[in-house]
DNA sequence: ATCGTTGGCTAGGTGTATTAGCTTTTTGGC
DNA sequence: GCCAAAAAGCTAATACACCTAGCCAACGAT
């Protein structure tokens, strides 16, 4: 019985890579099980489960896009910082649907996940202080506005409902512009 | 052995009915069919199986989200259709968010699902025609990016993705004032 | 070398989806 | 009204998937 060198990371590593693969809700332990070459019951030894699986993407995607949006806005600010941080959103969304599907999905309590979805807020929030939003109120409601603009827009086009002829990055360019425009009125 | 009356139409509009209740992702035949006081397989004589079920919950959510959308728009223009037409979306998912869930996954090739989407889409370019967006390629553009920040904050309301010390109402209004600052600038 | 811990395994139980085939009810033509 | 055909329910059986329990081999520290 020779041993397959699993670990929680490795698990959660392969998960994810295989569901961006099939696709979210198309995740399944026997899958992962399978691709270690390993009996099912066996990944119990380093994960509790499905659920838990799930929360541990909901984990990584939420690290991940929040380290890609940190690099993508450091150095900048308006403008382009906003581009900036929406191509990075969109382009980790589109390489890694399946675990994106996941963010929003985190185990209950789950403090790590709190943590990193913070740290997506506060690059967000760095966005908007190039635009002088900053009561505190008020950066919440931009915020939400950005960040729903941002997810809604990649959900679609994961999802396909993006049907009409006309190519995807013209329409998202558009909506990056539409959005500039947005937080430089947003005291308005 | 009484009959219990079922039918195609029925059968969705409890399973309609159970997952705005459960949620998506937890909506069972063996659960529809304990609500009927019925056996599981007696399901498969008015729908094809579970997804079979899910593309016609997308199906009714698209078509009961466009009416919905529909009346909102009637008689209004320029930012009161906005205002409208976003609350009604929003009021729509959150009263229905299992199968507003659904609504995104339609059974491929689903003719009668694209035209329902085809009525969503032609209630916000109505919208936009109250703000003088006419070119085709734009109406497209502005279109997807009304659409994905509806989207979006539903979406993100419906998870539980925010969780900040705001009123979401309040950063509802904002985002729908957003909105309707970037359509207005739209040709800029 | 050994002993405890760790990481695999097999076996078994539960829940869900699905298919096959049977029976009863309803219905429609005569 | 009767009787055949269709429709709508059922039970039985299969196939997976998740999960738990408990066994045994491999590893690592002493």
């Amino acid at each position: 019985m020779p041993r397959a060198g699993l670990s929680p990371e490795v698990v959660v590593a392969e998960a994810a890579r295989l569901v961006d693969e099939v696709g979210p809700g198309r995740l399944t332990l026997a899958a992962v099980a399978q691709r270690f070459g390993v009996a099912l019951p066996s990944l119990y030894k380093h994960v509790g489960g499905l659920e838990d699986l799930h929360g541990r993407l909901a984990l990584v995607a939420a690290r991940d896009l929040g380290t890609a949006l940190r690099r993508a806005a450091t150095g900048k600010a308006g403008a382009d910082a906003t581009t900036a941080v929406a191509a990075a959103y969109r382009s980790y969304a589109l390489e890694h649907p399946g675990r994106y599907g996941y963010m929003l999905r985190p185990r209950a309590g789950d403090e790590e996940h709190t943590r990193a979805s913070g740290e997506i807020l506060e690059v967000l929030g760095g966005v908007l202080a190039g635009y002088g939003i900053e009561d505190p109120g008020t950066v919440v409601d931009a915020i939400r506005f950005l960040r729903s603009a941002l997810h809604g827009f990649v959900a679609l086009e994961i999802s396909g409902g993006f049907a009409m002829d006309r190519p995807v990055d013209t329409s998202f360019e558009a909506a990056v512009r539409a959005l500039d425009r947005a937080l430089r009125s947003w005291s308005a």
